[in-house]
DNA sequence: GCTATAACTTGAACGCGTTCAAGTTGTGCG
DNA sequence: CGCACAACTTGAACGCGTTCAAGTTATAGC
């Protein structure tokens, strides 16, 4: 696929994507973006093995999108919980189009098999590109996390993420604002969680709760 | 309805969630159901709706089923961690025979207008009977947990169920043996932060947690 | 017992996602 | 040039969930 081809796929992703936003993923039918994107039903089939497939390509979009917000906004030296608010918000400003499409978004995503599940090998290049945008929040930040959490933080972070991406799928508030608040008021909750792992008295609570995270991400990963 | 319609509906029910159990939810087809309960395919739908109706069913005897078995376990005076951790490993039991189905559960309850959403309306006697089982816990364990969260309690430990159930279904492990250890070590960190919430000194980070989870869950169901 | 009406039942039909055998178009090689 | 073969394209067909106009059966009121 050299020729041809590669106009006729990104013909149809481009028509999908605007479809998806516009109408919904339930209202755009394989008939529809065919149509629209000039080629016959069987045709979008030889590129996309099914309509879920195509949604892989919505994730990509949207998380290269979540980068080119989230980057040039991060502070070298500024305190965690100022340089994580921004990920977090720049991050519901990338998907804010397209919360209409969120439910089918996750349950697409939600199968072991899927393509498009944030666990899976083919996501691999989406995931390490946001666990590593979390990387960069803890890394610019100051102080830095104690060293038992500063390599595990990224991807802990990644996973409150994932949270609250689901919050903001469920969410029916206007523009999804309880969202906005839900990060407003966790992001000083884990600030202090990060700074308290410092302080040995209170250290148990904290460190148990990573450990407990960290032993089920992981594996998560991992037996994909 | 208080005839014939009565037993053809518990006959569709009764089909349908065996063939749920054995073949999953895509394997079983509208069809297949009515054929083996004796009746049309359009008649099942004089009867639900959609198929995702027949799920609805489901939830609610899982939910008996969930009750039936941790009630009778529950002992007054006990530590909250025991108390919770029969709950919460019972709850596995009850659903452990869906599990192939779980994925499909998810995808079902996951939109707000989804009847089987545990935000739903139609959804309000199994979440109160959930809950109140949360509370039972809550109330037969000793020591109580200080004022400010007795009344909060149950519905966040519904919502901690949520969220382990929602692991449970993701979890590809053998026997979701993955989940068993999660319930096993989110126990005593549950159990350690609700003690701490009488230490003055080392109350900030749950309360601040309590706080913004009772505002997010009580908004939740509220405006369904 | 008769009839109006509600309760129940039927199967054909629709549009959907997906598959596939068959066709067409382009390309590299002798 | 011609030919083999890969790349690409087509539309009919399948089974699915769902709808609906039409039919049948039971029941309540007289």
């Amino acid at each position: 696929m050299v020729g041809r081809g590669v106009e006729t796929r990104e013909r149809l992703v481009e028509v999908a994507l605007r479809l998806f936003r516009e109408d919904g993923f339930q209202a755009t039918t394989m008939r529809r973006i065919a149509t629209q994107a000039g080629v016959s039903l069987g045709n979008a089939y030889y590129y996309f093995d099914s309509k879920d497939d195509l949604v892989h390509e919505l994730y990509l979009t949207v998380q290269r999108e979540h980068l080119d917000r989230a980057v040039p906004l991060l502070r070298e030296g500024a305190p965690l919980a100022e340089n994580l608010r921004v990920v977090l918000h720049t991050g519901l400003d990338a998907i804010a189009p397209y919360h209409g499409f969120g439910t089918s978004f996750v349950q697409i995503a939600l199968p072991a098999s899927s393509r498009t599940s944030p666990f899976s090998p083919e996501s691999a290049d989406a995931r390490e590109m946001a666990v590593d945008l979390m990387r960069q929040v803890v890394d610019a930040s100051r102080p830095r996390p104690s060293a038992a959490l500063r390599e595990r933080l990224p991807t802990l972070l990644w996973g409150a993420y994932l949270g609250i991406t689901l919050h903001w799928v469920i969410d029916s508030s206007a523009d999804q604002a309880r969202t906005r608040t839900l990060v407003d008021g966790i992001v000083p909750v884990i600030s202090r969680a990060v700074s308290l792992s410092r302080v040995p008295v209170a250290r148990g609570l904290v460190d148990d709760v990573v450990r407990l995270m960290a032993t089920l991400g992981a594996k998560e990963v991992e037996t994909r």
